[in-house]
This record gives C-alpha cells, sequence and structure tokens, in this order.
DNA sequence: TTTCATTATCGTATATTTGCGATATAAGAT
DNA sequence: ATCTTATATCGCAAATATACGATAATGAAA
C-alpha cells in the first residue's frame, strides 16, 4: 500500500514538484543549455552531445516535453525543439516566489 | 546494464539537477513553506501539516538534509530543523543563471 | 528505574525512473 | 519501389523512490 499518493497536495504544489521533477537529472538540464545554445531549432543532434543512446534522449526529450518545458515540430524524421519560454517563465516566477518565502526566515534560523 | 549513470556529467550539472531533485515532491515543498513559516525551529509539528505517517515525513526530512537545503539539530526526542540559508542562496543563483540562459532564447524560438 | 513521547531506522511492497537494444515509422533520396 | 536516415516506441532489466507499519533509540518525566 504505497505509490505516489501526490494528489492529496495543492495543485500549486504538485506543479512546482512537477517541473522540479522535470529538471532533476542531469541530461535533462543539458538537453534545456543546448537548446538554449542553438539560435534556432534543432533537430536530434542533441543527441551527439550527450553520453546517452538514442533512444534514452528521446525519452529525455519526452520527459521535457511533456511537462510542457519545451516545443516539438515532429514532422517525418526530422524532428525540431525549442524552449517553451512561457512554461519557463511561469515557473521561474513561481521558484522564485518560493525562495523569497524562504529567504524571508534568513535572519532568524536556529540550528544552522 | 542500466542505472544511474549520472556521474558522466558535470559536476555543476550534478549539483543543479540534484537540488531539483530534492523540491520535486509536493511533501517536501510543503516541508520547506512549513519550515519558512515558522519563525523558530520547530521540530516535528511538520509531521501533523502532512497527510502522511510519521516515518515517510521523516524519510523526506533526511532527503532535504542529505541535500543540505535544511539542518538538524538531532537531539534526543526533539530534533530541530530549519532552512539552509547557504543552500538556498547558492541554488538560487545557479538556477536563476541557468533561467537568464534560457531566457535569452526568448525572442527566436521557432516551433512554438 | 520505569514510563512516555518523539523521532529515526528497518523491512517490505509497489511504483517509477533510467538505460539499452531492437524494432517500427516516416519522409526524403536514389 | 527500395534504400537511407532520423526519430519514436516497445520490451526488458536494474536501480531508485514512495509509502507504511513495526521497531529501536533517546531524552524527559514520573
Amino acid at each position: 500500500m504505497a505509490f505516489h499518493k501526490k494528489e492529496i497536495f495543492s495543485q500549486k504544489e504538485q506543479n512546482l514538484a512537477q517541473f522540479a521533477k522535470a529538471i532533476s537529472h542531469p541530461a535533462r538540464i543539458v538537453i534545456l543549455k543546448v537548446l538554449a545554445k542553438q539560435k534556432e531549432c534543432i533537430c536530434g543532434d542533441i543527441v551527439e552531445q550527450l553520453p546517452l543512446a538514442q533512444s534514452t534522449v528521446s525519452q529525455h526529450i519526452s520527459e521535457l516535453l511533456s511537462a510542457g518545458i519545451i516545443n516539438g515540430t515532429i514532422d517525418g524524421p526530422r524532428s525540431c525543439y525549442c524552449i517553451n519560454w512561457k512554461t519557463i517563465q511561469k515557473f521561474s516566477n513561481e521558484f522564485g516566489f518560493l525562495l523569497n518565502k524562504l529567504k524571508a526566515t534568513h535572519e532568524k534560523t536556529c540550528c544552522s
């Protein structure tokens, strides 16, 4: 009797956690960096820049996709991805909000 | 033949990914919020604020601990935790740095 | 010393993630 | 029509995460 149980939490917390999870693997961070570096959409040169099999990279990509962090035009054999600015913006704000909340306790920490 | 393979990536990416992973569960986000709300260090009132068993909460806490996101004084039956401002600060910066990198591509997105 | 309350840890079950090779798919080239 | 190239998906194995109950440990109170 133990699996996710995440539905119990508020939507906001779930969303933030989900975003964090999406970027919680170095490979996916590298993918984002690669996409940020190339000005135009690139296809699978991502694979070349990672020490992982093509199928594994594809899997990481689809995780970023389903989290809405990147967009993709999968037309035929040549898929094209790029960063979804809107999502980045949204979570950048929410994350900053959380961090500011935490910062508010700065002066009062007692066990550090 | 397939497990983590995360050691291959740069330390910076690993660190950022690890931080993201640490906050990638709603329960852990709530724990941080609780710690932020209480001005002084609280002990296990965290458990009361979560719909999870005590042992599960303890597990989540120790994950935050080992990620260095919170500090703890575990003296006897009354453990006391608080946010580790230093770590929050560090990753706040690194995360902001990544986001700014991504933001730079804002104008040039082509498949959104 | 015994009891109590609080917290950490162990053991266990289930779910999810990570990774690969093999295979399917789909558009363009020959 | 067939071949090639790029990419997604399937199937599988191993690792990790999530959750719980039970138990251990530890300091305070009786």
